[in-house]
DNA sequence: CGCTATTTTGATGTTGATCAACTCTTGTGG
DNA sequence: CCACAAGAGTTGATCAACATCAAAATAGCG
Protein backbone atom coordinates (compact mmCIF):
# COMPACT_ATOMS: atom_id res chain seq x y z
CA UNK A 1 0.00 0.00 0.00
CA UNK A 2 0.94 3.38 -1.04
CA UNK A 3 2.33 5.64 2.28
CA UNK A 4 2.84 9.18 0.04
CA UNK A 5 -0.16 10.87 -0.40
CA UNK A 6 -1.00 12.16 -3.86
CA UNK A 7 -1.89 15.73 -2.97
CA UNK A 8 -0.30 18.37 -5.47
CA UNK A 9 1.84 15.39 -6.66
CA UNK A 10 2.91 14.66 -10.27
CA UNK A 11 0.35 11.57 -10.62
CA UNK A 12 -2.33 14.51 -11.93
CA UNK A 13 -3.17 14.39 -15.80
CA UNK A 14 -4.48 18.09 -16.99
CA UNK A 15 -7.45 17.89 -19.29
CA UNK A 16 -6.03 17.50 -22.90
CA UNK A 17 -7.72 20.65 -25.09
CA UNK A 18 -10.08 18.37 -26.53
CA UNK A 19 -11.64 17.92 -23.13
CA UNK A 20 -12.30 21.06 -22.04
CA UNK A 21 -15.29 20.69 -22.05
CA UNK A 22 -15.29 18.15 -18.97
CA UNK A 23 -16.88 19.56 -16.60
CA UNK A 24 -19.99 20.85 -19.35
CA UNK A 25 -20.40 16.87 -20.13
CA UNK A 26 -19.68 15.69 -16.91
CA UNK A 27 -22.39 13.68 -15.95
CA UNK A 28 -22.11 14.73 -11.89
CA UNK A 29 -22.86 18.44 -13.11
CA UNK A 30 -25.52 18.66 -11.51
CA UNK A 31 -23.90 17.46 -8.66
CA UNK A 32 -20.49 19.17 -8.47
CA UNK A 33 -19.79 22.97 -8.72
CA UNK A 34 -20.79 24.58 -11.45
CA UNK A 35 -24.47 23.52 -11.59
CA UNK A 36 -26.38 25.40 -13.87
CA UNK A 37 -23.85 28.60 -14.73
CA UNK A 38 -23.26 29.35 -17.86
CA UNK A 39 -21.36 28.11 -20.30
CA UNK A 40 -18.35 30.19 -20.67
CA UNK A 41 -17.81 29.79 -16.71
CA UNK A 42 -18.18 26.19 -16.77
CA UNK A 43 -15.14 26.28 -19.48
CA UNK A 44 -13.34 28.80 -16.85
CA UNK A 45 -13.60 26.37 -14.64
CA UNK A 46 -12.79 23.56 -16.58
CA UNK A 47 -9.27 25.12 -17.31
CA UNK A 48 -7.73 24.70 -13.79
CA UNK A 49 -9.37 21.29 -13.09
CA UNK A 50 -7.21 18.56 -13.01
CA UNK A 51 -8.08 15.02 -13.59
CA UNK A 52 -6.77 12.59 -10.97
CA UNK A 53 -6.58 8.80 -11.30
CA UNK A 54 -7.28 6.41 -11.26
CA UNK A 55 -6.32 5.82 -7.99
CA UNK A 56 -6.86 2.51 -6.53
CA UNK A 57 -8.04 1.27 -3.33
CA UNK A 58 -5.37 1.42 -0.31
CA UNK A 59 -3.80 4.10 -1.59
CA UNK A 60 -4.03 7.97 0.40
CA UNK A 61 -5.55 11.02 -1.59
CA UNK A 62 -5.20 13.61 1.50
CA UNK A 63 -3.09 12.86 4.60
CA UNK A 64 -3.71 14.63 7.56
CA UNK A 65 -1.74 17.31 8.49
CA UNK A 66 -1.09 18.20 5.04
CA UNK A 67 -1.28 22.18 4.08
CA UNK A 68 -4.90 22.97 1.93
CA UNK A 69 -4.13 23.61 -1.48
CA UNK A 70 -6.78 22.20 -3.15
CA UNK A 71 -10.40 20.52 -2.86
CA UNK A 72 -11.28 17.56 -5.08
CA UNK A 73 -14.36 16.50 -6.66
CA UNK A 74 -14.78 12.76 -7.42
CA UNK A 75 -15.81 11.91 -10.40
CA UNK A 76 -15.99 8.18 -9.48
CA UNK A 77 -15.12 5.52 -7.05
CA UNK A 78 -15.96 5.24 -3.50
CA UNK A 79 -13.52 7.08 -0.61
CA UNK A 80 -13.48 8.02 3.14
CA UNK A 81 -12.42 10.68 5.16
CA UNK A 82 -11.05 9.59 8.57
CA UNK A 83 -9.50 11.32 11.81
CA UNK A 84 -7.00 10.05 14.05
CA UNK A 85 -8.06 10.31 17.61
CA UNK A 86 -6.10 9.99 21.19
CA UNK A 87 -3.91 6.80 20.31
CA UNK A 88 -3.94 6.96 17.05
CA UNK A 89 -7.25 5.30 16.74
CA UNK A 90 -8.79 6.23 13.25
CA UNK A 91 -12.63 7.22 13.15
CA UNK A 92 -14.49 7.46 9.88
CA UNK A 93 -15.90 10.89 9.75
CA UNK A 94 -17.83 10.33 6.04
CA UNK A 95 -17.92 8.02 2.91
CA UNK A 96 -17.45 10.08 -0.17
CA UNK A 97 -19.33 9.24 -3.60
CA UNK A 98 -19.41 10.86 -6.58
CA UNK A 99 -20.37 14.12 -7.35
CA UNK A 100 -19.08 15.10 -3.63
CA UNK A 101 -16.46 17.63 -2.77
CA UNK A 102 -13.42 16.81 -0.53
CA UNK A 103 -11.70 19.09 1.69
CA UNK A 104 -13.76 22.00 2.60
CA UNK A 105 -13.03 21.75 6.00
CA UNK A 106 -9.74 22.68 5.71
CA UNK A 107 -10.11 25.83 4.97
CA UNK A 108 -9.92 27.04 8.29
CA UNK A 109 -7.03 25.46 9.69
CA UNK A 110 -5.50 25.81 6.44
CA UNK A 111 -4.59 22.14 6.32
CA UNK A 112 -6.16 18.78 6.69
CA UNK A 113 -7.73 17.48 9.79
CA UNK A 114 -9.10 14.55 8.06
CA UNK A 115 -7.22 12.09 6.06
CA UNK A 116 -8.86 10.79 3.07
CA UNK A 117 -8.22 7.54 1.30
CA UNK A 118 -9.05 5.43 -1.55
CA UNK A 119 -12.10 2.41 -1.09
CA UNK A 120 -12.65 1.50 -4.57
CA UNK A 121 -10.91 2.37 -7.69
CA UNK A 122 -11.46 6.45 -8.39
CA UNK A 123 -11.45 8.93 -10.52
CA UNK A 124 -11.18 12.47 -8.62
CA UNK A 125 -10.79 16.67 -10.07
CA UNK A 126 -8.45 18.56 -8.29
CA UNK A 127 -9.49 22.21 -8.00
CA UNK A 128 -6.92 24.17 -6.83
CA UNK A 129 -8.46 26.60 -3.85
CA UNK A 130 -7.14 29.85 -4.60
CA UNK A 131 -8.13 29.97 -8.30
CA UNK A 132 -11.37 28.57 -7.82
CA UNK A 133 -11.98 31.44 -5.10
CA UNK A 134 -11.20 33.95 -7.60
CA UNK A 135 -13.77 32.50 -9.91
CA UNK A 136 -16.12 32.56 -7.80
CA UNK A 137 -16.01 36.64 -7.07
CA UNK A 138 -16.86 36.89 -10.62
CA UNK A 139 -19.56 33.97 -9.99
CA UNK A 140 -22.33 34.47 -7.08
CA UNK A 141 -23.46 31.05 -7.64
CA UNK A 142 -20.61 29.44 -6.91
CA UNK A 143 -19.81 31.05 -3.86
CA UNK A 144 -23.40 30.25 -2.45
CA UNK A 145 -22.64 26.71 -3.87
CA UNK A 146 -19.85 26.19 -1.18
CA UNK A 147 -21.84 27.79 1.49
CA UNK A 148 -24.70 25.68 0.90
CA UNK A 149 -22.14 22.48 0.74
CA UNK A 150 -20.60 23.79 4.10
CA UNK A 151 -23.61 24.50 5.79
CA UNK A 152 -25.30 21.42 4.62
CA UNK A 153 -22.54 19.18 5.80
CA UNK A 154 -23.33 21.02 9.46
CA UNK A 155 -27.13 20.30 9.75
CA UNK A 156 -26.28 16.47 8.38
CA UNK A 157 -23.96 16.50 11.50
CA UNK A 158 -26.04 17.89 14.31
CA UNK A 159 -28.65 15.98 13.27
CA UNK A 160 -26.95 13.03 12.97
CA UNK A 161 -25.19 13.39 16.48
CA UNK A 162 -28.86 13.58 17.95
CA UNK A 163 -29.31 9.67 17.00
CA UNK A 164 -29.21 7.78 20.01
CA UNK A 165 -29.07 3.34 19.86
CA UNK A 166 -26.99 1.78 18.06
CA UNK A 167 -29.94 0.31 15.40
CA UNK A 168 -31.19 3.99 14.85
CA UNK A 169 -27.66 5.07 13.69
CA UNK A 170 -27.69 1.62 11.38
CA UNK A 171 -31.11 2.31 10.36
CA UNK A 172 -30.04 6.06 8.97
CA UNK A 173 -26.58 4.86 7.63
CA UNK A 174 -29.11 2.56 5.76
CA UNK A 175 -31.47 5.10 4.42
CA UNK A 176 -29.37 7.67 4.02
CA UNK A 177 -26.90 5.65 1.64
CA UNK A 178 -29.50 4.52 -0.05
CA UNK A 179 -30.86 8.31 -0.78
CA UNK A 180 -27.51 8.67 -2.19
CA UNK A 181 -27.52 5.92 -4.33
CA UNK A 182 -31.14 6.97 -5.39
CA UNK A 183 -29.82 11.29 -6.18
CA UNK A 184 -26.82 9.35 -7.99
CA UNK A 185 -29.40 7.11 -10.27
CA UNK A 186 -28.58 4.18 -8.86
CA UNK A 187 -31.73 2.38 -6.67
CA UNK A 188 -32.61 3.53 -3.72
CA UNK A 189 -33.50 0.22 -1.39
CA UNK A 190 -30.76 -2.20 -3.18
CA UNK A 191 -27.21 -1.17 -3.40
CA UNK A 192 -23.48 -2.64 -2.30
CA UNK A 193 -21.71 -1.53 0.49
CA UNK A 194 -18.44 -1.47 -0.84
CA UNK A 195 -16.75 -0.54 2.38
CA UNK A 196 -15.69 -3.13 5.23
CA UNK A 197 -18.03 -3.70 8.10
CA UNK A 198 -15.27 -2.24 10.42
CA UNK A 199 -15.09 1.09 8.34
CA UNK A 200 -18.76 1.47 8.47
CA UNK A 201 -18.66 0.93 12.28
CA UNK A 202 -16.30 3.38 12.81
CA UNK A 203 -18.10 5.53 10.90
CA UNK A 204 -21.07 5.01 12.94
CA UNK A 205 -19.23 5.10 16.62
CA UNK A 206 -20.19 1.48 17.58
CA UNK A 207 -18.48 -2.00 17.25
CA UNK A 208 -17.87 -3.81 14.45
CA UNK A 209 -19.47 -6.70 16.41
CA UNK A 210 -22.32 -4.65 16.82
CA UNK A 211 -23.04 -3.47 13.34
CA UNK A 212 -22.84 -7.22 12.73
CA UNK A 213 -25.58 -8.42 15.51
CA UNK A 214 -27.78 -5.41 14.35
CA UNK A 215 -27.90 -6.08 10.77
CA UNK A 216 -28.68 -9.23 11.66
CA UNK A 217 -31.50 -8.45 13.83
CA UNK A 218 -33.10 -6.08 10.88
CA UNK A 219 -32.68 -9.17 8.87
CA UNK A 220 -34.46 -11.61 11.05
CA UNK A 221 -36.68 -8.89 11.22
CA UNK A 222 -37.37 -8.80 7.56
CA UNK A 223 -36.31 -4.96 7.25
CA UNK A 224 -33.34 -5.59 5.18
CA UNK A 225 -31.96 -8.89 3.46
CA UNK A 226 -27.88 -9.08 3.44
CA UNK A 227 -25.86 -11.30 0.67
CA UNK A 228 -22.67 -10.07 2.09
CA UNK A 229 -21.67 -6.47 1.03
CA UNK A 230 -25.48 -6.61 -1.02
CA UNK A 231 -28.16 -5.24 1.07
CA UNK A 232 -31.51 -4.68 0.02
CA UNK A 233 -33.42 -2.36 2.54
CA UNK A 234 -37.29 -4.10 2.36
CA UNK A 235 -39.37 -2.11 4.82
CA UNK A 236 -37.58 1.57 3.88
CA UNK A 237 -40.65 3.16 6.22
CA UNK A 238 -39.81 1.17 9.13
CA UNK A 239 -36.39 2.02 9.12
CA UNK A 240 -37.05 5.59 8.54
CA UNK A 241 -39.10 5.49 11.40
CA UNK A 242 -35.67 5.02 13.24
CA UNK A 243 -34.56 8.00 12.17
CA UNK A 244 -36.88 10.15 11.08
CA UNK A 245 -35.21 12.06 8.36
CA UNK A 246 -35.00 11.80 4.67
CA UNK A 247 -31.12 11.93 4.00
CA UNK A 248 -27.85 10.81 5.38
CA UNK A 249 -24.87 9.09 4.69
CA UNK B 1 -41.38 31.60 29.28
CA UNK B 2 -41.89 33.13 25.95
CA UNK B 3 -43.31 30.84 23.10
CA UNK B 4 -42.64 33.11 20.22
CA UNK B 5 -39.79 33.11 18.20
CA UNK B 6 -38.20 36.45 17.88
CA UNK B 7 -36.30 35.91 14.16
CA UNK B 8 -37.78 38.58 12.07
CA UNK B 9 -40.13 40.03 14.66
CA UNK B 10 -40.44 43.69 15.71
CA UNK B 11 -38.25 43.50 18.81
CA UNK B 12 -35.31 44.23 16.70
CA UNK B 13 -34.14 48.04 17.10
CA UNK B 14 -32.26 49.38 13.78
CA UNK B 15 -29.11 51.39 14.80
CA UNK B 16 -29.92 55.23 14.94
CA UNK B 17 -27.89 57.05 12.90
CA UNK B 18 -25.40 58.07 15.38
CA UNK B 19 -24.51 55.05 15.79
CA UNK B 20 -23.23 53.74 12.16
CA UNK B 21 -20.15 52.94 13.18
CA UNK B 22 -21.25 50.43 15.66
CA UNK B 23 -19.85 47.38 13.53
CA UNK B 24 -16.64 50.11 13.81
CA UNK B 25 -16.51 50.40 17.46
CA UNK B 26 -17.79 47.07 18.51
CA UNK B 27 -15.36 45.52 20.63
CA UNK B 28 -16.29 42.24 19.06
CA UNK B 29 -15.27 43.56 15.90
CA UNK B 30 -11.92 40.80 15.35
CA UNK B 31 -13.88 38.28 16.41
CA UNK B 32 -16.89 39.00 14.22
CA UNK B 33 -17.75 39.64 10.40
CA UNK B 34 -16.32 42.48 9.51
CA UNK B 35 -12.79 42.02 10.89
CA UNK B 36 -9.98 43.70 9.01
CA UNK B 37 -12.37 45.35 6.19
CA UNK B 38 -11.90 49.16 5.13
CA UNK B 39 -13.94 51.40 7.19
CA UNK B 40 -16.21 52.70 4.19
CA UNK B 41 -17.11 48.85 3.89
CA UNK B 42 -17.54 48.13 7.18
CA UNK B 43 -20.30 50.76 7.78
CA UNK B 44 -22.00 49.52 4.48
CA UNK B 45 -22.26 46.36 6.57
CA UNK B 46 -23.26 48.17 9.54
CA UNK B 47 -26.15 49.98 7.75
CA UNK B 48 -28.31 46.38 7.56
CA UNK B 49 -27.13 45.46 10.86
CA UNK B 50 -30.27 45.51 13.29
CA UNK B 51 -29.28 45.13 17.39
CA UNK B 52 -31.85 42.97 19.12
CA UNK B 53 -32.40 43.02 22.91
CA UNK B 54 -31.84 42.27 25.32
CA UNK B 55 -33.45 39.17 25.07
CA UNK B 56 -33.55 36.82 28.16
CA UNK B 57 -33.23 33.61 30.00
CA UNK B 58 -36.03 31.60 28.20
CA UNK B 59 -36.66 33.03 25.38
CA UNK B 60 -36.34 31.82 21.73
CA UNK B 61 -34.04 33.47 19.16
CA UNK B 62 -34.91 31.08 16.47
CA UNK B 63 -37.58 28.10 15.87
CA UNK B 64 -36.60 24.75 14.61
CA UNK B 65 -37.94 24.96 10.85
CA UNK B 66 -38.29 28.51 10.41
CA UNK B 67 -37.01 29.51 7.43
CA UNK B 68 -33.87 30.87 7.16
CA UNK B 69 -33.57 34.85 6.81
CA UNK B 70 -30.65 35.76 8.83
CA UNK B 71 -27.83 35.24 10.25
CA UNK B 72 -27.01 36.67 14.16
CA UNK B 73 -23.86 38.12 15.71
CA UNK B 74 -23.90 37.49 18.87
CA UNK B 75 -22.77 40.96 20.96
CA UNK B 76 -22.98 39.52 24.39
CA UNK B 77 -24.88 37.24 26.60
CA UNK B 78 -25.22 33.02 26.19
CA UNK B 79 -27.43 30.47 24.02
CA UNK B 80 -27.76 27.36 22.99
CA UNK B 81 -28.48 25.68 19.48
CA UNK B 82 -30.15 22.42 20.13
CA UNK B 83 -31.29 19.67 17.82
CA UNK B 84 -35.13 17.78 18.69
CA UNK B 85 -34.38 13.89 17.41
CA UNK B 86 -37.08 11.30 18.10
CA UNK B 87 -39.30 11.69 21.24
CA UNK B 88 -38.77 15.09 21.05
CA UNK B 89 -35.38 14.86 23.10
CA UNK B 90 -33.34 17.67 23.14
CA UNK B 91 -29.74 17.69 21.94
CA UNK B 92 -27.69 20.80 22.56
CA UNK B 93 -25.51 21.08 19.82
CA UNK B 94 -23.53 24.16 20.97
CA UNK B 95 -23.51 26.88 23.06
CA UNK B 96 -22.89 30.52 21.86
CA UNK B 97 -20.70 33.15 22.89
CA UNK B 98 -19.99 36.66 22.69
CA UNK B 99 -18.75 36.99 18.90
CA UNK B 100 -19.87 34.04 17.22
CA UNK B 101 -22.78 33.27 14.42
CA UNK B 102 -25.92 32.25 14.62
CA UNK B 103 -27.65 30.40 11.44
CA UNK B 104 -25.50 29.67 9.08
CA UNK B 105 -26.38 25.80 9.25
CA UNK B 106 -29.65 26.53 7.92
CA UNK B 107 -28.24 28.12 4.41
CA UNK B 108 -28.42 24.79 2.72
CA UNK B 109 -32.22 23.60 3.39
CA UNK B 110 -33.36 27.12 3.74
CA UNK B 111 -34.79 27.14 6.91
CA UNK B 112 -33.37 26.52 10.75
CA UNK B 113 -33.08 22.56 11.58
CA UNK B 114 -31.72 23.88 15.50
CA UNK B 115 -33.68 26.01 17.52
CA UNK B 116 -31.58 28.89 19.31
CA UNK B 117 -32.81 29.70 23.33
CA UNK B 118 -31.24 32.20 25.65
CA UNK B 119 -29.72 30.73 28.44
CA UNK B 120 -28.47 34.26 29.96
CA UNK B 121 -29.47 38.09 29.23
CA UNK B 122 -28.36 38.52 25.59
CA UNK B 123 -28.10 41.44 22.89
CA UNK B 124 -27.49 40.01 19.23
CA UNK B 125 -26.87 41.62 15.87
CA UNK B 126 -29.39 40.62 13.22
CA UNK B 127 -27.41 40.82 9.73
CA UNK B 128 -29.93 39.84 7.01
CA UNK B 129 -28.47 36.63 4.77
CA UNK B 130 -29.38 38.00 1.39
CA UNK B 131 -27.75 41.81 1.60
CA UNK B 132 -24.75 39.85 3.48
CA UNK B 133 -24.09 37.88 0.33
CA UNK B 134 -24.70 41.46 -1.72
CA UNK B 135 -21.80 42.82 0.44
CA UNK B 136 -19.81 40.03 0.01
CA UNK B 137 -19.67 40.00 -3.56
CA UNK B 138 -17.63 43.14 -3.13
CA UNK B 139 -15.70 41.93 -0.31
CA UNK B 140 -13.43 38.67 -1.18
CA UNK B 141 -12.54 38.81 2.34
CA UNK B 142 -16.23 38.76 3.57
CA UNK B 143 -16.89 35.63 1.63
CA UNK B 144 -13.60 33.78 2.52
CA UNK B 145 -14.60 34.80 6.27
CA UNK B 146 -17.80 32.94 5.87
CA UNK B 147 -16.35 29.70 4.45
CA UNK B 148 -13.71 30.45 7.59
CA UNK B 149 -16.37 29.67 10.07
CA UNK B 150 -18.41 27.10 8.53
CA UNK B 151 -15.29 24.75 7.73
CA UNK B 152 -13.70 25.55 11.36
CA UNK B 153 -17.22 24.44 12.69
CA UNK B 154 -17.38 20.69 10.86
CA UNK B 155 -13.50 20.49 11.82
CA UNK B 156 -14.33 20.82 15.10
CA UNK B 157 -17.01 18.50 14.96
CA UNK B 158 -15.45 15.99 13.13
CA UNK B 159 -12.77 16.60 16.26
CA UNK B 160 -14.98 16.01 18.94
CA UNK B 161 -16.98 13.48 17.49
CA UNK B 162 -13.16 11.40 17.53
CA UNK B 163 -13.08 11.36 21.74
CA UNK B 164 -14.57 8.21 23.58
CA UNK B 165 -14.99 8.49 27.24
CA UNK B 166 -17.38 10.43 29.32
CA UNK B 167 -14.22 11.96 31.00
CA UNK B 168 -12.46 12.90 27.62
CA UNK B 169 -15.90 14.52 26.48
CA UNK B 170 -15.64 16.82 29.83
CA UNK B 171 -11.78 17.62 29.74
CA UNK B 172 -12.28 18.57 26.19
CA UNK B 173 -15.54 20.39 26.92
CA UNK B 174 -13.95 22.60 29.88
CA UNK B 175 -10.43 23.32 27.62
CA UNK B 176 -12.48 24.49 24.66
CA UNK B 177 -14.77 26.62 27.04
CA UNK B 178 -11.83 27.83 28.78
CA UNK B 179 -9.96 29.09 25.03
CA UNK B 180 -12.93 30.12 24.29
CA UNK B 181 -12.99 32.56 27.24
CA UNK B 182 -9.43 33.45 26.67
CA UNK B 183 -10.20 34.61 23.05
CA UNK B 184 -12.87 36.77 24.78
CA UNK B 185 -10.10 38.79 27.25
CA UNK B 186 -11.38 36.36 30.57
CA UNK B 187 -8.72 33.73 32.18
CA UNK B 188 -8.86 30.20 30.58
CA UNK B 189 -8.44 28.81 33.86
CA UNK B 190 -10.92 30.27 35.99
CA UNK B 191 -14.81 30.71 34.59
CA UNK B 192 -18.54 30.34 35.26
CA UNK B 193 -20.47 27.64 33.36
CA UNK B 194 -23.97 29.60 33.33
CA UNK B 195 -25.86 26.99 31.77
CA UNK B 196 -26.98 24.47 33.26
CA UNK B 197 -25.30 20.96 33.96
CA UNK B 198 -28.13 19.07 32.48
CA UNK B 199 -27.30 21.28 29.19
CA UNK B 200 -24.12 21.09 29.18
CA UNK B 201 -24.77 16.82 29.88
CA UNK B 202 -26.58 17.17 26.68
CA UNK B 203 -24.00 18.68 24.88
CA UNK B 204 -22.05 16.25 25.67
CA UNK B 205 -23.92 13.50 25.37
CA UNK B 206 -23.55 12.10 28.55
CA UNK B 207 -26.40 12.11 31.47
CA UNK B 208 -26.28 14.83 33.67
CA UNK B 209 -25.37 12.36 36.66
CA UNK B 210 -22.22 11.44 35.23
CA UNK B 211 -21.76 14.56 33.82
CA UNK B 212 -21.70 15.31 37.85
CA UNK B 213 -19.38 12.42 38.61
CA UNK B 214 -16.94 13.20 36.24
CA UNK B 215 -16.26 16.60 37.77
CA UNK B 216 -16.28 15.08 41.20
CA UNK B 217 -13.63 12.79 40.24
CA UNK B 218 -11.83 15.49 38.62
CA UNK B 219 -12.34 17.88 41.41
CA UNK B 220 -10.74 14.50 44.01
CA UNK B 221 -7.61 14.30 41.44
CA UNK B 222 -6.70 17.47 41.58
CA UNK B 223 -7.35 18.73 38.10
CA UNK B 224 -10.02 21.54 38.53
CA UNK B 225 -11.93 23.34 41.61
CA UNK B 226 -15.87 23.71 41.51
CA UNK B 227 -17.83 26.16 43.45
CA UNK B 228 -20.99 25.50 41.91
CA UNK B 229 -21.06 27.08 38.71
CA UNK B 230 -17.63 28.54 39.23
CA UNK B 231 -14.73 26.62 37.62
CA UNK B 232 -10.98 26.29 37.97
CA UNK B 233 -9.27 24.77 35.98
CA UNK B 234 -5.62 23.66 38.20
CA UNK B 235 -3.81 21.16 35.92
CA UNK B 236 -5.21 22.43 32.65
CA UNK B 237 -1.74 20.28 31.15
CA UNK B 238 -3.34 17.30 32.24
CA UNK B 239 -6.74 17.86 30.66
CA UNK B 240 -4.98 18.67 27.36
CA UNK B 241 -3.92 15.47 27.24
CA UNK B 242 -6.99 14.09 27.81
CA UNK B 243 -8.14 15.46 24.42
CA UNK B 244 -5.27 16.18 22.72
CA UNK B 245 -6.82 19.34 20.94
CA UNK B 246 -6.10 23.17 21.59
CA UNK B 247 -9.37 24.44 21.07
CA UNK B 248 -13.43 23.56 21.07
CA UNK B 249 -16.39 23.72 23.41
C1' DC C 1 -37.99 32.29 54.40
C1' DG C 2 -40.17 28.90 51.97
C1' DC C 3 -40.83 27.05 47.42
C1' DT C 4 -39.01 25.11 43.19
C1' DA C 5 -35.52 23.71 40.14
C1' DT C 6 -31.03 22.07 39.95
C1' DT C 7 -27.45 19.18 41.39
C1' DT C 8 -25.50 15.52 43.76
C1' DT C 9 -25.34 10.93 45.52
C1' DG C 10 -26.35 6.07 45.79
C1' DA C 11 -28.26 1.60 43.90
C1' DT C 12 -29.43 -1.00 39.99
C1' DG C 13 -29.97 -2.12 35.00
C1' DT C 14 -28.76 -2.21 30.02
C1' DT C 15 -26.37 -1.41 26.10
C1' DG C 16 -22.76 -2.11 23.64
C1' DA C 17 -17.49 -3.00 23.97
C1' DT C 18 -14.22 -6.44 24.40
C1' DC C 19 -12.19 -10.94 24.03
C1' DA C 20 -11.89 -15.22 21.69
C1' DA C 21 -13.01 -18.62 18.44
C1' DC C 22 -14.77 -19.86 14.25
C1' DT C 23 -16.25 -19.25 9.31
C1' DC C 24 -16.34 -17.10 5.07
C1' DT C 25 -14.32 -14.51 1.39
C1' DT C 26 -10.66 -12.99 -1.43
C1' DG C 27 -6.53 -13.04 -3.57
C1' DT C 28 -2.08 -15.49 -4.77
C1' DG C 29 1.02 -18.76 -6.57
C1' DG C 30 1.83 -23.35 -7.86
C1' DC D 1 -8.08 -24.83 -10.99
C1' DC D 2 -6.94 -25.84 -6.49
C1' DA D 3 -4.49 -25.01 -2.07
C1' DC D 4 -3.32 -21.87 1.02
C1' DA D 5 -2.95 -17.65 3.47
C1' DA D 6 -4.64 -13.43 5.08
C1' DG D 7 -8.16 -10.51 5.87
C1' DA D 8 -13.07 -9.80 6.76
C1' DG D 9 -17.20 -11.02 8.94
C1' DT D 10 -19.92 -13.55 12.24
C1' DT D 11 -21.09 -15.60 16.62
C1' DG D 12 -20.96 -16.39 21.53
C1' DA D 13 -19.55 -15.27 26.38
C1' DT D 14 -18.19 -11.91 29.47
C1' DC D 15 -17.48 -7.30 31.28
C1' DA D 16 -17.38 -2.32 31.92
C1' DA D 17 -19.19 2.07 31.18
C1' DC D 18 -22.76 4.61 31.36
C1' DA D 19 -27.89 5.29 31.73
C1' DT D 20 -31.68 5.10 34.54
C1' DC D 21 -34.24 5.31 38.71
C1' DA D 22 -34.91 7.10 43.27
C1' DA D 23 -33.98 10.26 46.84
C1' DA D 24 -31.41 13.63 49.45
C1' DA D 25 -28.90 18.03 49.42
C1' DT D 26 -28.21 22.45 47.56
C1' DA D 27 -28.95 26.62 45.25
C1' DG D 28 -31.78 30.09 43.19
C1' DC D 29 -35.66 33.11 43.43
C1' DG D 30 -39.86 35.45 44.57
Amino acid sequence: MNTESIDGEGKSTPYPQRLTGACLHCSLRALCIPDHLPIDLIEQLAAFVHNIGPLHKGETLIRAGEPFRAVYAIRSGLLKSSVFGESNAEHVAEFLLPGELIGLDAIAAARHITQVTVLDTAVVCRVPYEQLLTLSRRVPGLERRLLRILSAEISHEEWFMALEGAENRVASFLIGFGAKMEVRGYSAVEFTLKMTRRDIASHLRIAPETLSRVLKVFQERGLISIKGKKIHLLDRFELETRCSHPAGG
